[in-house]
Order: C-alpha cells, then structure tokens, then sequence
DNA sequence: CGGTACTTTGAGGCCACTCAATCAGTGTGG
DNA sequence: CCACACTGATTGAGTGGCCTCAAAGTACCG
C-alpha cells in the first residue's frame, strides 16, 4: 500500500505537485470548485461500496482509481480504471444508488463534489457538460473494447490490450515517457480487470517478456519494446484506439 | 430475418401501433422531433460500423437493436442492447467516429436525429439532458454487470443473468406478461451477447429447461418459471438489479 | 421438395483454472 | 541485527469448463 503511495509520489512531478494540471485552463468556475473540494486519499481506499448511496461526483486530480463489482463467492471484475483528468459519477439508473465498488489504486488527489453542487455547475455551464459527455463516451468505448476481449479474446491478447489501453492513456495526460511507465497494480488486480486469474497473469506476462515484446520490473514497471507487434496480438488499431477512447486536450474542451 | 420482423410486428399493440409510447408525455419540441425523424428499419439493417463517422443519435422508438464490437478473426461480442425507450449516442471520445456496429435485431422504429439537432435539443431543454443523463447511467450498469460475468462467472451464470435481464428491461416497458415474453435472438447471437459459443448456449439453456427453471419454445418464447432460482444461479438480486438498470417512467422525468 | 437457417447432440481437445509449494521483497518487533 | 510475518510473484501438476469440429434433426420458405 505505502509503496504504491511512494511510486506515485515518485511521480510527483506529473501529477503530485501539479495536481490541478489535468484542468489548467478550467473555466474559472469550475476550476475553484475543484480546487474547493480536492481530498488526497491513500492507496486502497475503499470510496464507495455498490449499493451505497450516492450524493457525489469524483474528479481526479491525480492517482488511479479502480470502479469493481464482485460476485458473491468474492470474485472481482474491475470494470473501469480511471486515471486522473477522468471524472466518476457512479449513479445508476435511479440516481440515489451506486452501482459499483470504487476505491483508490495509489495515493489520489481527488475533488469530491456534492451532487446538488455537480449539477448546478453542469447546468450553467455547457463547456462542463461538453467534456463530461466527451469523458463519458471515452469511458464507454473502452469498457466496449474490453467486453469485447473479455468475451472473445484470449490471455495474451487481454494482457497486450490492457497494457496497450492504459499505456495510450498515460501518455495521454503526460504520464511515463514513451512506452515506458509504471502500473499501480498488481497481477492480482491485472487480473481482475482482465478478467483472469493471477496465476495466469503471471504466466502470460512472462511470456511476453521472454519473447522481448516488454519488459516488467520492480511491481509493474512496464516497458514496452515492440508495440506493434503488441497492438496485433491486443488486434487494436494504434490510431483508431487513441481517438476512441482518449479524450484530446482537456484544456480545449474547458 | 422476417420471421423475427413477424414476431415483433405480432407485439404491435405494445411497441408497433403506438411507436410514440416511451415518450407519451414527452415535452413537445423532444416529441416533435422524434416524430419528425421516425423511420422503420427491418430486421437486420446494419445502421453503423465500426469507425464509421458519426452525426447522428439514435432514439429507439420500437423494436430491439444490438452494439457489438469485432476482432479481426470475426469473433464478435455483442456490447449492449437497446430496447424502445433507449437513446444511443455512438459517438466515441473524438464524437465524429463510431466506436461500436449498430444493426437492428427485429424491425425497429428509430428516430435517427442529426447530431447538430440533438445538440439544440439537449441545450434547450435541461429534462432532455436528465433523460438521457438517466439513460447513459443505466447503459453504464447494465454493462458493468455484464462485464463482471464475462469477467467471472460460469455459462449457466451468464445465460440465467442474460434472461433476467432482459426480463426486467422489458416488463418495466410494458413487454412480455409476467415472467413470459420472446426474445427476437438466435442462440448465436445470445451467444454473442453472453461470450459463450452458440453450441454451449444451447447446452446451457437445455439445462435450465431440464431443471425446469425455464421454458424455451419457437425461437426464444422465454417463460421464467422460477425466478428466484434462476437469479440466484444470475447472482442477482432482482430489486437491487431493477434499480440499477431501469429508468423509471420515462414519462416522469420527460 | 430442395434450400436455408437454426438447433441439438456427440466426441475430443485445449486454455485457463485451482491447489500447492517455493521464492523474493519489505516491514516489524525482539 | 536477525527471525518472523506478510504480501506478491513464480512455477508445477492436475483438472475441468468451454471450445471446435462434425453430423443429424427441425422448421420455415420459395
């Protein structure tokens, strides 16, 4: 737990100390509302449970949160990873109950805004419905992408997307440095939003790392080697992926 | 392919004489152009694919449609479906390309409005944006729950949790009676929707109507005899579920 | 009555799972 | 400082659920 707090702090200089950077150029309104209700929370917590009820929405400022739903025999599927720039309204179809489990994967800046609050600043501002419309679609296409290798797809091809989806999303807001960046993950998590089991998360990352497509280090220190080859065993289109699921300049939307 | 057109045309009294039903009390200017831009598509029509440009949303008026998504060895999953009431926005993070293939499983009447209309619409009048804003939630939960039994659950999960679904979605829209009603899908694309071969849909299913918890007669006229078992194999229950996946009275929030 | 689309059942194989043991790294208390 | 606990990664062995291939049965339709 504190080591993933003290990895992401190690990149403090991209998120930590900048933690408003993800909304820059805000509309002012906006920005001091995040500013207003902006909590750090440590790696593991638990923000809430399905079926809490749900006053608020999140918007990370920095760090990675995980949105899971579980079975009843403890199994656990994330359904969503949410990196920061990316705003969480967990309501469900009637809005008072929260469909899914959200909890923090690393240290996170997150500003937690009350519903009522939400709304007013969603209503009197287009711009803030505009890049939570364009935020949402993104989260829609990739949870598209990833029903659809959830279903369909084999191990290898499951792990190659993953790291391919959040490594496209990491350079995104000026996370790693080319393909290179670091998960606050472990297998066990990497595979719950695989959904595989650990062991097997184990096996196919080393087998990709043997045949020199990535390397892995020190907890999920991933490099990636060859991403091309990577994309095609994943079957993505670089391109086609990053405007499908990347929402372009923040800061030109607000 | 018309044989499904018939099934549904046979619910006519439901969906097909009064398309306009979901949006009864629709404020007037969201009615006008629903009714301005309805057009009926048969059973089939493949409305958009993948990467195809996008300048419309989709309103559907009666009928079922399916978003899937493809690998490149043609292995599809199906990523939602859109029963009358729902609204499809298939806009991706970059709004101008599709994410998803759109194509209709019965005949459908579908308001198909121009992205620029839709904008005017969605800005003049705020219940339009709570409408679909409930809409998108409930999308969200409904492939959240999806996405976890892909992830983690067996066969006989899947299906049962398939069933209940779409049992649900549809009596809260005033189709089927009871735990009876038809499902305008073939095994395969059942198969599709739950990541299972259409082979193993087939055992499945044999199962539950040999353990008497279902009935399945003349290309998927489903009859739930005991739903209690059948969302307890689901992992559901069914109140919770409800309020997570339906949007109450579209007219109450309309 | 042949053609087509879908369902059903059998046989066999493989991928990913579970169980289990070992190893590595890190923090902790004596 | 070291023994210990604890968490996570790794590897082996064995199993089983779901897949694929294949063939036959059924319903509908021109």
């Amino acid at each position: 737990m504190d080591a993933n707090a003290a990895n992401l702090t190690a990149q403090g200089d991209v998120f930590g100390n900048r933690w408003e950077a993800p909304f820059g150029r805000a509309s002012t309104a906006f920005e001091r509302v995040l500013r207003a209700n902006g909590r750090g929370f440590r790696a593991g917590t638990t923000l809430k449970l399905e079926g809490d009820d749900n006053g608020a929405v999140y918007v990370v400022l920095s760090g990675w949160l995980a949105m899971s739903k579980s079975l009843a025999n403890g199994a656990r599927q994330i359904v969503d990873i949410v990196v920061p720039g990316g705003i969480i309204d967990p309501s469900s179809a009637q809005s008072d109950i929260c469909a899914v489990q959200i909890e923090t994967l690393s240290y996170a800046r997150i500003a937690v805004v009350a519903r009522a609050e939400w709304m007013r600043l969603s209503e009197a501002d287009a711009s803030v419905r505009r890049f939570q419309a364009m935020t949402t679609a993104a989260a829609l296409s990739r949870m598209s992408e990833r029903m659809l290798r959830l279903g369909k797809a084999s191990a290898e091809s499951r792990i190659a997307y993953a790291l391919i989806e959040l490594c496209l999303r990491l350079s995104a807001i000026g996370g790693g440095s080319g393909n290179t960046y670091h998960l606050p993950l472990t297998q066990q998590r990497l595979g719950e939003y695989t959904g595989l089991s650990s062991v097997h998360v184990c096996r196919t990352i080393r087998r990709l790392t043997r045949g020199g497509l990535i390397d892995m280090s020190d907890h999920m220190d991933i490099v990636i080697h060859d991403i091309d080859v990577l994309a095609c065993i994943a079957d993505v289109d670089l391109e086609v992926l990053r405007r499908q699921i990347i929402v372009e300049s923040t800061a030109t939307v607000l």
